[in-house]
DNA sequence: TCTGGAATTAGACTGATTTTAATTGTTACA
DNA sequence: TGTAACAATTAAAATCAGTCTAATTCCAGA
């Protein structure tokens, strides 16, 4: 993705297009993918480039408030951000951690129940959850 | 719940009915909720039982794993246990940390996808995410 | 150029969960 | 019934993702 569109989208969510943020974003949206903190951490600092563990996770947290990336919370270990933000839902392989994504018309989900007061939805999750067949 | 009947459901399940075993299932099945480990350790405990933090750990993931009980995992920093195994689904407020069951039949979800080769299905999990109204 | 706020940083810290290594129960069979 | 073998429990240490702190660096605008 070009430098010049990375910093246009920054600033089209209200975000100051810093340097790390910059790179940060540069290795999310190289493709649709689901990575970890750790793994954005990993992945830019490989490349030379150093941005430090906090950073990594303000940045993160601060893309997902600004809706340009999606939290996954399918794994009590860590969080994946999703950089794929077309409505879709996830199916999870416990066993290898392998995370998919499922174009939303694949399922339709047909009445959602009334919300209690004074609440807002944010939105629905749907996850299948699959093991290996070998495994237990 | 009578002791007995706590008992039987652990043998029912291949589990043996030890003493903290039973303990730690009479809390979770006093009613259907929604625990952490740690809300099961304290109130374990409350009763001046004696069951340490390791065991309750233990205990639940065995429970987990023979069906008795259900992980729920909407929120990062923590897992709850669902004592409330008929099927259904979850709305989750994460400004309160509200959990609340939804009764399956009041979502319908149309067609699965077909799961990858070499896999087995485990179980769909809905979340609907909400947020109280005053909070961004 | 100067200044205040925003961003970044290293490193300490937190808190849930896991591991370790030792102890205590339990079971089954001689 | 005694006891060997195994299962369960335990306290304490370790782990590890994520957060916080306090100090430094970076800018945007005057």
């Amino acid at each position: 993705m070009e430098k010049q569109s990375i910093i246009d989208m920054l600033e089209d969510h209200d975000i100051q297009p810093t340097q790390q943020r910059i790179e940060i974003a540069q290795i999310l949206f190289a493709q649709d993918q689901h990575l970890s903190a750790e793994q954005v951490l990993n992945a830019v600092n490989q490349l030379g480039a150093t941005v430090s563990k906090a950073t990594v996770y303000n940045t993160l947290g601060l893309f997902a408030d600004k809706g340009l990336v999606r939290q996954v919370i399918v794994d009590p270990s860590r969080v994946f951000y999703d950089s794929n933000t077309s409505e879709h839902h996830h199916l999870y392989n416990s066993d290898t951690g392998m995370l998919m994504d499922i174009d939303a018309r694949q399922i339709s989900i047909q009445h959602l129940p009334e919300l209690p007061e004074g609440v807002v939805a944010e939105g629905v999750d749907v996850i299948i959850r699959v093991r290996s067949q070998a495994s237990a």
